[in-house]
RNA sequence: GGAGUGGUAGUUCAGAUGGUUAGAAUACCGGGCUGUCAAUCCGGUGGUCGCGGGUUCGAGUCCCGUCCACUCCGCCA
């Protein structure tokens, strides 16, 4: 039917006799000669339809947008002067002698190159995967992930599937069930992600695993999040950490290198969890935005400012202050912008200093919290934070929860609208994560990561007794502010995991019956072993600079969770409900 | 669950302060045109202003509610 892509046609190939295929991206008509842009997955070729060729003529005249045609024709270099050379196949085109139309198109919701709103493009998905730029994402997604199999299986991990049908844990995410039919009141959960099959391929002796696996979570959505993700999966036997992440940031390496032919570091900085939260508030930090936070907690204990002493004094709270170079000009409206923002994420207020001359002390600095504070604590300030004439001084003071989340938030959203931020690819690894965070509403124990991930700590006693102090051996790969990856060496040994469980508020017989199965399975010889696993949709979008994980998968939700093209989730008729059991309340 | 932004021809958008017949571009339809590639020229069709209620002599515009989309917080072991 075809014997070139349209996209593949060259000069080089003048003078054969071609068969194209493809979707009509536009035509000229000029009532003489007609001209068709036809559009396959390699490019688009200029089909040109003379009155000469009756039958070819008269075809092209009903011809509209994105009908499929097939066409043969000879190949020919354009003539002299209307060669296009913003066209890859611009200096050559094909005089076509037969012309056919396999299939007609209605009139479009939207147009190529229209800038369609979002939900119309879900709603006609195949419509908008036609546009090169999308159809250019999927093959970024496509290499990407070809480079990486490549990768692993150069150094020997197998790819093992694991169920998509299996049981609800209850720590995590919310879980999306499935009702068993032939068990009725039972439930199938899809998987949050392979964890524990992963860890009994390694009981297995598999030794070195990876998987491009579906993973499932109820939970709300966000611009690089979806309820249904793609993970690279990936576990290890006989390793620690330095051998997970070695490798691990080898295949970023390689995939950057491969894809984009970007160069990553080597190796990836290092910080750690304390560090990146005491400087940039956030355990993701964006090491291309040089702004970083200075701590004042010890410069302001005794300041009579009740707003920065109380925090100050409080182990749960902070005090610190982001200095933006060069910002005293903001206007007042623009503070009380960001004192918004702030407000709307948990903060009482935002203070602030605008320096015109800092050596002189509070003379040269204009502030409504200036009245408040000593002079001493004014030189600290300003020592501490350096800042220099032209500065603005930003400041956070409270619940440490909320401080970090407010100047993290104002670390980016400056960064960004004062183009802070450098080009380029900045990763890092984050360690040394606490193991375990105290939920003050639940008034329990919760695993910062999950509950396999082995404490920094050889007996199940030292953990027991001091929770709150124990690390964990986990690893975040973080890209651009974005966690791409997490991962972790696990708990190999039957006591430590069920001390974690213990601490976690699942009693003995909690514990067998939720997880009696993994727990058995650590008694029959399980080696020490570690790993890790990547949102590869984020890493995409990443990789093809996009505003959101949306636009690297083929098919995804709404915010709602909804598909615009298929209308799911849908109402399901009653006999389905009966069969398994259950009713809709 | 919460905060914010948006919803007006098929599409992308404009419609201060409430005022007569809601506009533009593009798409679409008809016609002209033999070298265009955002083809072009002439003419034409096209609107429950998201939905429901309210205020008003009068609502696209103001108020209340609601739905949908997006961004963020909570949530996401």
């Amino acid at each position: 039917m075809r014997s070139h892509y349209c996209g593949e046609l060259r000069a080089g190939l003048a003078g054969q006799t071609v068969k194209l295929c493809g979707w009509v991206n536009g035509l000229r008509d000029h009532g003489g000669v007609i001209f068709i842009d036809l559009r396959d997955r390699e490019g688009i070729a200029q089909l040109v339809c003379n009155p000469e060729q009756a039958g070819v003529f008269a075809v092209a005249e009903t011809v509209r947008a994105e009908y499929v045609l097939r066409a043969k024709g000879m190949l020919r270099v354009r003539p002299q002067g209307t060669a296009n050379p913003q066209l890859a196949t611009g200096e050559v085109e094909v005089v076509a002698d037969e012309l056919e139309i396999l299939s007609a198109a209605s009139d479009l919701p939207f147009h190529h190159g229209e800038g369609a709103g979002e939900e119309l493009r879900l709603k006609y998905r195949y419509l908008d995967l036609r546009r090169p730029e999308m159809l250019a994402r999927l093959r970024l997604r496509h290499r990407t992930l070809a480079a990486v199999r490549a990768f692993l299986n150069e150094r020997g991990f197998m790819d093992v599937e694991t169920p998509m049908l299996t049981r609800a844990t209850p720590e995590g995410a919310r879980d999306f069930l499935s009702p068993a039919r032939n068990r009725p009141g039972r439930f199938y959960a899809l998987p949050q992600s392979p964890q524990l099959f992963k860890q009994l391929l390694m009981m297995s002796g598999l030794d070195r695993y990876y998987q491009i696996a579906r993973c499932f979570r109820d939970e709300d959505l966000r611009a690089d999040r979806q309820p249904e993700f793609t993970q690279l999966d990936v576990e290890m036997s006989f390793v620690d950490e330095e051998e997970v992440t070695g490798l691990m940031e080898a295949l970023a390496r390689e995939v950057f290198a491969k894809v984009l032919g970007a160069q990553l570091p080597d190796p990836f900085p290092r910080m750690t969890y304390a560090q990146a939260m005491l400087r940039y508030a956030s355990d993701a930090p964006d090491l291309r935005n040089p702004l970083e936070l200075v701590e004042l907690s010890e410069a302001l204990r005794e300041a009579q400012f009740k707003v920065f002493s109380a925090p100050a004094r409080d182990p749960g709270c902070r005090v610190a202050a982001l200095r933006i170079p060069g910002a005293a000009d903001m206007s007042r409206r623009e503070l009380d912008q960001l004192t918004e923002f702030v407000q709307a994420m948990g903060a009482r207020g935002m203070a602030w200093i605008k320096a015109a001359d800092p050596s002189r002390g509070r003379d040269g600095m204009r502030s409504p919290i200036l009245k408040f504070l000593a002079d001493g604590e004014i030189s600290s300030v300003a020592e501490r934070t350096g800042v220099a004439a032209g500065d603005l001084l930003l400041f956070g003071a409270g619940p440490a929860a909320i401080v970090n989340r407010a100047l993290a938030a104002l670390r980016d959203r400056l960064g960004r609208e004062r183009n802070l931020i450098a080009p380029g690819w900045a990763p890092l690894w984050v360690t040394d994560f606490p193991a375990f965070e105290f939920d003050e509403n639940e008034k329990r124990w919760k695993a910062l990561h999950h509950p396999f991930t082995a404490p920094g700590v050889a007996a199940p006693r030292e953990l027991l007794a001091r929770p709150g102090a124990t690390l964990s051996r986990a690893y975040d790969m973080v890209l651009n502010g974005h966690e791409i990856g997490g991962g972790s060496i696990r708990i190999h040994q039957r006591e430590m995991q069920s001390a974690v469980f213990e601490l976690l508020g699942l009693s003995a017989a909690e514990a067998e019956e939720k997880f009696g199965f993994f727990l058995r399975a650590l008694e029959f010889g399980a080696p020490p072993h570690g790993g890790i696993a990547f949102g590869l949709d984020r890493w995409v979008m990443l990789m093809a600079e996009a505003e959101s994980i949306r636009e690297v998968i083929a098919f995804p939700k709404t915010q709602s969770g909804a598909c615009p093209l298929t209308e799911a989730p849908a109402a399901v008729n009653a006999r389905q409900l009966r069969e398994l059991g259950i009713r809709a309340i």
